[in-house]
DNA sequence: CGTTGTCCTTGACATTGTCAAGTTGTACTC
DNA sequence: GAGTACAACTTGACAATGTCAAGGACAACG
C-alpha cells in the first residue's frame, strides 16, 4: 500500500476509530472487521493494533467516547426547565439515537470489557454519578442511597429498554399505522416521566426543579 | 470425520442448537463459529448449513425459540394472584436470566432479521400479543389502543432494559455494597409496578384483578 | 432398476484476527 | 553530528473462519 501522506499529522487514531464508529452504525458491531477498518481509513491492516492492540480495545475506546459523551449530555440539561427526570428520559434517548455507533458498543461488555480499560471505567462512572444526580433533583437527596440506587437503576433500565427497542429492537415494526417512531418515542417517555412524578409525589417530595 | 451414529435419529438439528445456545450463554453471540458450533455437535462442518442455511438462520432459530418460550411465559403468569404489570416483569426478568444465551439472540435485528425469518416474526407476534393482553388486564381494555400500545411499549421498555443491563450491562458493578443483584432486581420491579398502578389508578381504572 | 430427495460429508477459497519482524522518521543524548 | 531510542507505522506469515461447490450414503417411490 502507498503510504499516503494524511490531511494531519496524527490523526490516524482518529481515523480509524471513526472508520470504525461508522461500521457499526451501518452493520452492527460483529460486522467491524479490523482489516476493513484499516482499509477505510486508508492505512495497513495493522495501523488500528498499533493504537488498539486488539479488536476489544477499539470497542472499548468507542464505549469510553460514549460514557463521556453521555455524560456531557446528562450535565448539559442539568439546568432543564422540564423535570429532571423527562429531561433525562430525552436526553438518553437523544444520545442514543444519534450515536448509535457509540451505544451498540457501550453496554456490551462481552465485546469490549468495561473494566479492563480504565479509561472506560472511569467515563461509565462519570455517566452513573450524573444519572445519580438527575436522580436527586427528581426524588430530593435526603432519601437513603439505597432508594436512591433503586430509583435511578429504575430510570435507567426504562430510557435503556426503550432505546434498544427503538434502535436494534422489534419496536419499529410493532408501531401503530399512523404513528412514526418519535412519536412513540415521545408518547412513551411522557408516559414515563408522568409516572415517575406520581412516585415522586406519592414519595411526599417536591421536585426541586426551578 | 468418522460417520457416528447419533444418539437417535434426526436430533443432529437439536445438538447443534443446543450447542449453539451453550456457546452465546458462555461467550456471546459474536463468539458463536459455525465451526465450533459443528465440533461440539459432533459433526462436520457443513451440516449446520444443511440446517440453517448460513449463521444468521441459527440466530433466526434460536430466536424463535426463544419468542415462543417468552410467549409461553407470559401466558402461564395470566391467572397470578399478583398484579398482571408485577407477574409480567417478574416472568420476562426469569425468562431473560434463565435463557441467556436466547436472550442475547431475539432482540438483535443486525444479526438474525426477524422479519427475514417468517417463524421467527410469528412467534414474536406472538409474544407482543400476550404482551398486550397483559396490558389489557392492567389498564382495562376500554382505553383506545394508542394508548394501550405505549403503556405496553412502556412495560415492555422497562422489562427490557433492566434484563439487559442486569445480563450483559454493568448494573451488577453498581450495585450498592450489601445488596446483591437479585435483590436489586427485586426492588427495581417493586419499583416499577408500583408506578404502573399508581398511574393505572390516576387514570381511574380499577385493575381487574386475578 | 432408476430417480428423487434428505442428510450429511470432504474439499477448496477468500477473508479474518493476530503474531513477528521490518522500516521510516523524529527526538534527544553525548 | 553521530548514535541511540522510540513512536508510528509497514509487509509478511499463519491458523481459523464463513461459505460455495460437489459428492456420497441411504431411504422412498415409480
Amino acid at each position: 500500500m502507498v503510504p499516503a501522506p494524511h490531511d494531519q499529522h496524527g490523526d490516524v487514531r482518529r481515523l480509524v476509530l471513526d472508520a470504525a464508529i461508522a461500521i457499526i452504525e451501518a452493520d452492527g458491531a460483529e460486522s467491524l472487521s479490523m482489516r476493513e477498518v484499516a482499509r477505510r481509513a486508508g492505512v495497513s491492516h495493522q495501523a488500528p493494533y498499533h493504537y488498539f492492540g486488539d479488536r476489544s480495545g477499539i470497542f472499548a475506546a468507542i464505549s469510553e467516547e460514549g460514557f463521556s459523551a453521555l455524560a456531557g449530555a446528562f450535565r448539559d440539561v442539568q439546568e432543564s426547565t422540564i423535570s429532571a427526570a423527562k429531561a433525562g428520559f430525552i436526553a438518553y434517548l437523544d444520545f442514543a439515537r444519534s450515536h448509535v455507533g457509540h451505544f451498540r458498543v457501550m453496554f456490551r461488555q462481552d465485546i469490549c470489557g468495561v473494566q479492563e480499560n480504565e479509561g472506560t471505567a472511569i467515563a461509565a462512572s462519570s455517566a452513573f454519578d450524573e444519572l445519580l444526580q438527575m436522580v436527586a433533583r427528581t426524588i430530593g437527596s435526603s432519601v437513603d442511597p439505597k432508594a436512591a440506587h433503586t430509583f435511578a437503576f429504575t430510570m435507567w433500565s426504562h430510557a435503556h429498554g426503550l432505546a434498544t427497542l427503538a434502535i436494534d429492537g422489534p419496536l419499529p415494526q410493532k408501531l401503530l399505522p399512523g404513528v412514526s417512531l418519535d412519536d412513540q418515542i415521545d408518547a412513551v417517555i411522557n408516559l414515563c416521566s408522568h409516572m415517575v412524578a406520581l412516585e415522586a409525589a406519592e414519595m411526599g417530595l417536591v421536585p426541586q426543579g426551578h
